[in-house]
Formats: structure tokens, sequence, C-alpha cells
DNA sequence: GTTGAGCGTT
């Protein structure tokens, strides 16, 4: 069955997880289940996606049955060119729970019988928009660094053009300022009723009261 | 359409 990975984790008790690292960003758990069924029996083959774009991390794991086949796959396809990259195969040293596993075998005492050792707090897993929000700021800022780069070399090559027909900066706020004006005519001059309309136009003094905290709709 | 150190779900 190709059905990997869809029901929920289905029995680590008594599997070896295997890491697969360096794997093409295209390639799934079918295109890994025949390369690696073929060394030994596969119970499951998980690949972590990412939640936004659904697309593959880089790397998958493979559990096998017994520990002998899932040590010979580890001889025989670590280096080995799949989808043209040389994948990484090497036994897993974290559980699905961030627990610590020997030889992709799971260190933790079975559960059954015994119940919890001890008091289980309920800890939680990373809260998606923090973890999300940290792994874009670090992509976000190493492609930064890279486009500035090849600014900069684009600025070498033709120092012309940078005349000062370049417009400033400043029409955004401008812009901003205009809005903000407009609204606060509107607001102070709902209607030619009473008031003086001229002597508020004409009284347009040249630094106007700082905005109020309001609430602006981005 | 791109990327590349690492350790995982429904």
């Amino acid at each position: 069955m190709s059905h990997f990975g869809r029901s929920g984790p289905p029995d680590i008790s008594d599997t070896y997880s295997l890491l697969i690292l360096n794997i093409s960003f295209r390639t799934t758990a079918d295109d890994l289940f025949p390369l690696f069924d073929k060394y030994g029996k596969v119970v499951d083959i998980f690949i972590p996606k990412d939640r936004r774009t659904g697309d593959s991390r880089g790397f998958a794991f493979v559990r096998y049955k017994y520990a002998d086949e899932a040590e010979k796959a580890v001889d025989r396809l670590d280096g080995r060119e799949v989808d043209g990259r040389e994948i990484t195969v090497q036994f897993a040293k974290y559980g699905p729970n961030a627990e610590r596993i020997h030889r992709g075998r799971v260190i933790e005492k079975s559960p059954r019988g015994r119940g919890r050792s001890r008091s289980r707090s309920p800890r939680q897993r990373y809260h998606d928009d923090d973890y999300y929000r940290d792994r874009d700021r670090e992509y976000r800022r190493k492609r930064y660094d890279d486009i500035d780069d090849s600014r900069e070399r684009g600025c070498r090559y033709h120092g012309r053009s940078r005349s000062r027909s370049y417009t400033p900066h400043n029409h955004n706020r401008s812009r901003y300022d205009d809005e903000y004006f407009r609204r606060s005519q509107s607001t102070e001059s709902p209607g030619p009723h009473t008031r003086s309309p001229s002597h508020s136009l004409d009284s347009r003094s040249p630094s106007p009261p700082p905005p109020p905290r309001v609430h602006d709709e981005e």
C-alpha cells in the first residue's frame, strides 16, 4: 500500500526509524518506498511537508520492522542518487515526541500497564504562528542579504541616470497627509451649515495639528 | 518554475 503518512503514526513501538536527508523537494514516499522496501520490510514512510505550501521539506522518515534491515538500508542507500540528488540515510536520533532514540529505536519504556510514570504536564507544541514566523524571518533575512548584494553590484554598472529628477520618497507620506487632511476637513465641515467655511479654509495653518491615535485599517 | 541545514504527522 502506498498510503504512508496518511493515517497518522501506525506503531512505532517495534519499528526503527531512519532519517533520509538531502532528498529532492519533489521526491515523495512512493518514490522512496520501492527503493527502501527492497532492503527490508518498510512499515511506514513519512515526509514532513509545509502546511502553507504543502511542499516537501527535503527529508523523509522511513521506518523499518527490523534493525538489521534498517542497517542494511543505511549501508546500501546512503549516498545513493535519487532523483538526481545524493540522499543521506542514517538512523533517526530524535523521535516524534522530540525524545532521544537509539538507532531509530524508541528508548521510552512501554507505557502499557504502568501508565504515566510521572505527572504528565500539558506540554503543547510550538505555536504555529511563532514557529512559522521564526522560519520566515530567517528565510527572508537571507534573501534580503542576497538581494542587497545584487543591487550593490548593479549600482556600480553606470553612475549616471542618478539625476535629481528622481522623485523623493516623500510623495508617499504626502498622499497620506492629503487623505488625512481631506478626512479632517470633512469632519470639521459636515455641511454648508453655520460655522465659517471661508475662515476655516483661509485659516489653513502651515503646521497642521498632530494626527490623533486612530485605528487605521490597513 | 527557485532553495539545501536539518530530525516527524491526520
